[in-house]
DNA sequence: GTCCAGGCATGCA
DNA sequence: TGCATGCATGGA
């Protein structure tokens, strides 16, 4: 892959294995919206983005190399080979046609925090309604930015608010897990630092003793939010794949099991 | 009107 | 340990 910056974009040529169409909405992340043009814009650690692709070109608007480098390259998880990644999962034959068609799926390196508070939203709730309100939080309680665009909020800030106040964004029964672990974090009480250096066990542990995370929502904090490639989230998409997986999961999957998750929830919202 | 969505806490056996 | 139930909201 080439790094290099043009009239104040930065460009990435030769770039193996990426879908941007579908990595940006497929439900793992829930801030990148698809403009006239073909592009995606969206916000991710404070800092608003552009990005389009074109073949195995990708073109980084609205940034520069530094912001790339301590940001991008990260995010979406350019320095991980998910071609040799797509070959391991297609060991396994029932995967291996659902990564031909959706080829590109990348798991995005969220923040920690984002990704534990969407995901709380998430709960039995659908990726339409979850924008939505993830958006108004944002517009309510983020910070704007130059081009009107906000940041997600950050735990202390939220820390503030009251049960109440998450209710008037819509979040429904969710608003008392919401206010709860604001404060859990915003408080020190949960370290999320901490929790990427801990075996995927005792993370998991960690945030299923959160008011309001149980399995399902732990293990997709963990895959999008916390680097652990080997959770397996299963929401009611999933339940309905697994019957395909009377035996468990493939020896394949070791340690990439969120990775083909996400292939496998993507074929599931499309095919069940 | 009913059913469903990237589920969870609670109570009960 | 496992299973049944209530829960907010809005789109289909």
């Amino acid at each position: 892959m080439k790094v290099k910056t043009e009239k104040g974009n930065v460009i990435l040529e030769g770039v193996e294995c990426i879908n941007l169409d579908l990595t940006l909405d497929c439900g793992q992340a829930f801030r990148w919206v698809k403009q006239d043009d073909g592009s995606w814009n969206g916000v991710a650690f404070g800092k608003f983005l552009n990005i389009a692709q074109d073949g195995s070109t990708v073109i980084l608007r609205d940034t520069d190399l530094d912001t790339y480098e301590k940001i991008w390259r990260h995010y979406f998880d350019f320095d991980k080979d998910y071609a040799a990644i797509c070959a391991t999962l297609k060991k396994d034959s029932l995967i291996a046609p659902t990564v031909d068609e959706y080829y590109g799926i990348r798991i995005l390196n969220q923040d920690s925090w984002e990704a534990l508070c969407t995901f709380v939203i998430s709960q039995q709730n659908n990726i339409k309604r979850i924008k939505g309100i993830v958006e108004r939080l944002c517009t309510a309680y983020g910070d704007e930015l130059e081009n009107g665009w906000h940041t997600f909020p950050s735990a202390e800030r939220l820390s503030a608010l009251s049960v109440e106040d998450f209710e008037a964004l819509g979040t429904g029964y969710r608003a008392k897990y919401l206010e709860r672990l604001s404060k859990a974090v915003a408080g020190g009480e949960l370290d999320l630092d901490g929790i990427k250096s801990m075996s995927l066990d005792e993370a998991r542990k960690t945030l299923l003793g959160i008011y309001g995370v149980g399995v399902k929502v732990a293990n997709c904090a963990l895959l999008f939010g916390f680097e652990f490639y080997d959770a397996f989230p299963v929401d009611v998409w999933m339940k309905r794949v697994m019957e395909y997986y009377p035996d468990g999961l493939p020896e394949c999957f070791d340690g990439i099991g969120g990775i083909a998750q996400q292939y496998l929830f993507h074929w599931a919202r499309n095919n069940l």
